[in-house]
DNA sequence: CGGTATCCAAGAAGATACTG
DNA sequence: CAGTATCTTCTTGGATACCG
């Protein structure tokens, strides 16, 4: 699966000096795995999304998280928060154009880890095991 | 900047019932700033890199989560790890095939960061000058 | 140079209880 | 239903010192 692309190394990220770069707080964004869960389930359905719905929908997520996450994506522009003032309250969430780029780096990210998963447990029982016996083999 | 690209849904890591999906664990990998940069410096950099190297192309990381986070890799097999039994001792850490699929993603990630870093922070500004006003305007 | 070991502080995250 | 508030736990990460 060679996933050659167009590359823009200039300016990137990675070589900024400075330790408090505006884009490095963008790149943070999507480091944090809740975010890219649920990025990742409001892109899969397509539709927007109730309070509880999303939560059912992650598994092992607390309410404070789902909360906390959910902000923070409204905040950076992510995601749309829009209140039915009904009885109950009825809160839906969408993705913004803009959310729905980064839903599409999280799905790529989901599809490597699929395509990989089985690849990378490999590696890390053998990295496990290597350091069983290594140590013993220096005496 | 439309990044349409072929998806394939099923049976993606958000959908998955179970709290300790492996495939999740794939995923959360990569939901690591450091993970990010580290990836990002090696596949920019496109040549083996040594400690210190990547530490002061690193700004901000200390010693110990540069340790870590290349174990972790080296663990995973995106980084390849090579000691030189030199005096003084030289390591070199470069990227495996499969870290620079990787590192693939992170260069998405940094260009889509990049193109978007104004809009996600004049969205933050809006969000945060809206919390001043709106509380007020309750009264 | 390229680490490891230890201690400690800060923040993330969980559990629980309560509210419009 | 969709949160907020509070408390506590526990992991993350930073500082420091030392080693092959």
């Amino acid at each position: 699966m060679d996933t050659t692309l167009a590359s823009s190394d200039a300016g990137s990220p990675w070589t900024v000096p400075a330790v408090e770069c505006p884009s490095r707080t963008v790149v943070e964004v999507l480091a944090n795995k809740w975010v890219l869960y649920v990025l990742g389930t409001l892109r899969q359905e397509a539709a927007p999304m109730r309070f509880n719905q999303l939560r059912r929908a992650l598994p092992g997520i607390t309410q404070k998280m789902l909360t906390q996450t959910l902000r923070t994506l409204e905040r950076d522009g992510l995601v749309a928060r829009k209140v039915y003032p009904t009885v109950p309250p009825r809160v839906e969430y969408a993705l913004t154009p803009l959310g729905h780029e980064a839903g599409q780096l999280t799905m790529l990210i989901g599809d490597w880890a699929l395509s990989h998963v089985n690849q990378i447990l490999t590696s890390r029982e053998a990295f496990d095991e290597s350091l069983k016996s290594e140590p013993a083999a220096l005496n």
